[in-house]
DNA sequence: AAAATACTCTACCAATGGGTTGACTATTGA
DNA sequence: TCAATAGTCAACCCATTGGTAGAGTATTTT
């Protein structure tokens, strides 16, 4: 919601390996080292990678024993969700009335500025 | 559509700059100039965030006398926003199973274990 | 108790990102 | 024609990023 928030979701989402993460979550629970199993990295950067999208909300982790279990947070989503609705209908809105304006004689434009 | 794509665009959407700069071509097109107005930071500048966004799919720009016109391109936020409802839509499915599974007599959203 | 497991944390490194300035090109305007 | 305007490009700076390796911390396991 937050501008920041924003920020780090986008970025999160910004990385294929982080994606693939969440794909791997989407389908339940996972420990680190079950998520860095089908990568070709360290260990380390599967940690960092989540540690990117804990702070972005997308997942949760928890202590279970000497393991962590990974969780997913759908709801972290919503922003960007909305984001993205919101401006791509306004966007398609603004492309409408730019036609019809075209179309449509002249009307004095939307002075941007 | 293609991973590669996915990656511009989520970066692209992830600086707050960039954002704003789509969401005031939403309002119509505008020049470099126009849209550098708003900003502390040099022409230069935005127009390599213009790069960013035009190498990403989402705006075109187009050569007017010594000016570039710069307008929106609503179809690019497409592969972004499918990908973004699809996840969501199997994430929050495969929460749903998880809770059914831990047992569906309390619905208590959150708290899970 | 000792060793192995599952991480995290702390350097460190090379590559990228956002920003600057200054030179350059192309188009207007005087 | 000459100067101003609009923008890009290239070089550079510094912070961040994605990766590594290695040490450190809990927790199992033997």
């Amino acid at each position: 919601m937050v501008e920041h928030d924003l920020n780090r979701v986008f970025h999160a989402l910004g990385d294929p390996t982080r994606r693939a993460i969440l794909d791997r979550l989407a389908k339940g629970e996972a420990t680190v080292s079950d998520l860095s199993e089908p990568f070709p990295i360290s260990l380390a950067a599967i940690s960092k990678h989540l540690g990117v999208l804990e702070r972005a909300g997308l997942v949760s982790r928890e202590s279970r024993g000497r393991e962590r279990l990974c969780r997913i947070n759908p709801a972290a989503l919503d922003d960007a969700r909305n984001w993205l609705e919101f401006h791509q209908k306004f966007w398609a809105a603004s492309l409408d009335s730019l036609e019809a304006l075209v179309g449509n004689s002249t009307r004095d434009s939307g002075e941007s500025r």
